[in-house]
DNA sequence: CAGTGGTCTAGACCACATC
DNA sequence: ATGTGGTCTAGACCACTGG
């Protein structure tokens, strides 16, 4: 129940009868934050903290915010904003009348495929089929360690899938894990697994993709992508570097597809 | 000074020598409003309908949180969480002490270019710049009508420009506008004009871009588009098709462009 | 019914910008 | 010093879920 921490906060004495000399603990506060952040952050670092541990499994529920207030002994609206902007970034998932969740990606095909942006170009909704051709073991190349923050050398992971639309090849993945976080996998625990691969991750290792960034190309196909995707060589495909990341923005996946825009394509919403 | 319009408060009377028989205000609300939708829900409704006849011009200030919750007759967290909302949508922008603006495309770089998803691979930042090649007036085919829910045949202009970044052709853009709300739009005006393209379209004609989707696909060049963009016929291009929105999810531009990815790439972000 | 998140209020004070 | 947005509180009530 030690969860109280040393949190500061900027907020004086306020209302009521007021609480005479009081106003020193706002000094201190100063004292102790030169840049000053607003105490509902340093309760999203708490809770951030406290996923990050695993206190709260992903699906499972937090707290109430009114225990949560109690415990670190604020308000509900200063638990309540901490909370908002975990939930804006889809790190927590509020439920009216059920409570705050942490956001996994086992439960619903939306949530399974929140990252992934191929859509059929007819608009309908469709869900692929995913197929793991391989595993190896392959120590980083230079560009691949500077992506995942590891050193050359360093033991990776590298898996190869076929992601199918309707039977349809359209996407050949080739994704990189550093073999640190990822000790014990093997194809056939992949396999043996119903879900999506973020969803394996997560529930076999731990690890949460919370965000990722994207970078896209065209290319031509090779001989060896074009026969998988059943193109023809030379066939312009895009090519999607993705790099995807956990808690405290540290990155633990580097992946490169290649997908045909035959029937599909790449959707982004711009703000 | 009309503004209160007529809101309906779910809440009802709350604290203070409390305002008996405010209670059944309360009532009328589940009445006339059979989904429920929340103060501050209609507050954002207000606030965008003026925006929208353009009582607040982009670059502006609009009144003061205090002033439209005294307006609105609600309260200053009310008005807030309204604001919260459209500065989230980029719609408004918030800067403490000094006040809440309406977003523009034509203050700085970033605003210039927020829509703009082209990054130059080394990570480094740099704008391009555009030259337009021609404006035709056409009538608009079925695809192209269907995106800008107009009808097939409607007036439309077609402008071809290209982006170059540090001189070297990159992007190949085919925009149509609807041409009943760009009228008079010419190659020389919009040559006179200093700025990014929604910036001329927001002053000149008080067309504002608010969001827009994508669709990227990966295609050959030809030979036109290769001799423009110094490229091989054949060469694989990113072709992004846009169609841009403005108030009330009302589509107003469709925009295609063919994009090499000799040094530069799409960035996408995923939360 | 009780419990949870969601809305709303009123008031105080802090941080920032400007005069 | 004044005004603006930003934070925080305390308390009330609404909407939704589930026993």
């Amino acid at each position: 129940m030690s969860d109280v921490a040393t949190l500061v906060n900027p907020a004086i004495g306020s209302s009521a009868k007021s609480v005479s000399g009081v106003h020193d603990a706002a000094s201190l506060a100063h004292v102790g934050t030169p840049s000053f952040q607003p105490l509902y952050q340093q309760i999203k670092g708490l809770l951030v903290k406290q996923l990050e541990t695993g206190e709260w499994q992903p699906g499972e529920s937090i707290p109430s915010e009114m225990e949560l207030a109690a415990r670190f002994s604020v308000s509900q609206g200063t638990v309540r904003k901490a909370i908002d902007e975990l939930a804006g970034e889809n790190i927590l998932i509020r439920r009216q009348g059920k409570g705050t969740f942490v956001a996994t990606h086992t439960e619903t095909k939306s949530s399974m495929f929140r990252f992934l942006r191929v859509r059929r170009n007819d608009g309908q909704d469709e869900y692929p089929e995913s197929e793991l051709l391989d595993v190896k073991r392959v120590r980083a190349p230079a560009d691949v360690a500077r992506a995942l923050e590891i050193s050359t050398g360093d033991a990776t992971m590298v898996l190869r899938r076929v992601l199918r639309y309707g039977g349809m090849p359209t996407v050949l993945d080739e994704i990189t894990l550093p073999g640190a976080l990822f000790k014990g996998f093997t194809k056939e625990r992949f396999d043996a697994y119903e879900g999506s691969m973020y969803g394996f991750f997560e529930t076999e290792f731990g690890v949460r993709m919370l965000r990722a960034q994207e970078q896209v190309r065209a290319v031509a196909a090779d001989p060896n992508t074009a026969e998988v995707l059943r193109v023809g060589i030379g066939t312009p495909l895009l090519s999607v570097e993705r790099i995807a990341y956990t808690y405290g923005d540290k990155p633990v996946e580097f992946r490169r597809g290649l997908c045909t825009t035959r029937s599909h394509h790449y959707a982004n919403e711009l703000n």
